[in-house]
DNA sequence: AATCCGGGGGG
DNA sequence: CCCCCAGGATT
């Protein structure tokens, strides 16, 4: 019988361009690998929170942040036995915060009903809040030397233009369509290596605009180079425009004392500290809104000015800000139960939102 | 399958 | 201005 059709998947991989790939790319990566902080041992824990943190971030933004982490928390004991704030405060302007909570938590979850070790199998793994299918393979293959798969926005778009693949990259069933790739190609020798590899060239070579072709190392086996096609590859669906949101916030004073908002722990910049901010309707006015609100609330305002405006941009929301100063005429009224008074030392103690750091910068 | 969740760097 | 980054959780 010919098992030219038994395989589940389409047979996307010719045995020789496989091959050199493995190769090439293995020999590219031991000479041109930058070095990173996450680089210098194969640490388990060290892996993963340098994979939490360059979750949609870029390594050059990491770099610090991780360093500050771990020496804050150099091991795994530290972070699990860390009040939670403070881990927060570590993650502070990193932006999608989650990661923090999630980071803490499934650490506590070693550490106080585990056995203290970073679980080895991808089972196991995949249980921890916020390790998913790409950073499971990440740790697996880095830090134990599984042969697992490491899926991520570099390798899509890598497999997309060595494969000449016009899947839609955004899409989920597209991801699952690369990661069976990955488990062909990816070589029982070195699979920690040959996934950084991927995601090096396309951190460095196989860049998303002008790709650097002259210098790839897997340039002679890539369909989208031979076909010229590089630059249109890989192929997504453009995103949903960001929604505009006009808002305005407060930044009440009385003295040296001013009101910070604890925002919600569920949604955007959940948990972290503020100035107490309201969403305005298209037109309405930001002094206005302050001043209604001041009036329900019996809060004895005696002036009000526009202390600055700005915008501010989330990646799926665009906020035009306008700050209200409101001098109060003293400070014993009722406030709402997510507001505090605060003096300039909490500055340093609380976890701010950015959006709010620059509200601090209007001083 | 869609949507939400930050912030920043580079073209 | 635009893109998109070593993605995951939720609905």
């Amino acid at each position: 019988m010919p098992k030219s059709n038994t395989n589940e998947m389409p047979r996307l991989l010719k045995q020789d361009q496989a091959q050199t790939i493995q190769r090439e790319l293995l020999a590219w990566y031991n000479k041109n690998k930058r070095n990173l902080p996450w680089r210098q041992n194969k640490d388990p824990y060290k892996i993963w929170v340098s994979e939490i943190m360059l979750q949609q971030t870029r390594v050059d933004s990491v770099i610090p942040y991780f360093q500050r982490f771990i020496e804050r928390f150099p091991s795994i004991e530290d972070l699990a036995n860390a009040p939670e704030e403070q881990v927060i405060k570590a993650w502070e302007g990193l932006g999608y915060y989650s990661r923090a909570k999630n980071l803490h938590a499934a650490a506590k979850e070693i550490v106080f009903n585990g056995d203290g070790k970073i679980p080895s199998d991808r089972k196991s793994i995949l249980k921890l809040k916020g390790i998913g299918s790409y950073t499971a393979g990440a740790i697996l293959s880095i830090a134990y030397g599984k042969k697992v798969p490491a899926v991520d926005g570099n390798v899509m778009r890598v497999f997309s233009r060595l494969f000449a693949l016009a899947d839609d990259i955004h899409s989920s069933s597209t991801r699952k369509k690369m990661e069976s790739i990955a488990e062909q190609l990816i070589p029982e020798e070195n699979p920690g290596d040959f996934n950084q590899a991927l995601m090096e060239l396309g951190a460095l070579i196989c860049t998303p605009a002008s790709p650097t072709c002259l210098f790839c190392p897997v340039r002679s086996v890539c369909d989208a180079y031979e076909q010229g096609i590089e630059e249109q590859l890989p192929r997504k669906k453009k995103a949903k425009p960001p929604v505009q949101q006009d808002v305005v916030i407060g930044f009440f004073r009385y003295r040296e004392q001013f009101i910070g908002e604890k925002r919600p722990d569920q949604g955007l910049l959940a948990g972290l500290w503020g100035f107490p901010t309201f969403e305005l309707s298209p037109g309405e006015d930001p002094l206005q809104k302050i001043k209604n609100f001041c009036d329900q609330k019996q809060i004895p305002g005696s002036k009000y000015i526009i202390k600055g405006k700005f915008k501010h941009v989330f990646s799926h929301r665009h906020w035009k800000v306008d700050v209200v100063q409101v001098d109060v005429k003293h400070p014993s009224f009722s406030l709402p139960a997510t507001w505090e008074w605060m003096g300039i030392g909490q500055k340093e103690e609380k976890t701010w939102a950015n959006v709010y750091q620059k509200v601090f910068k209007l001083e």
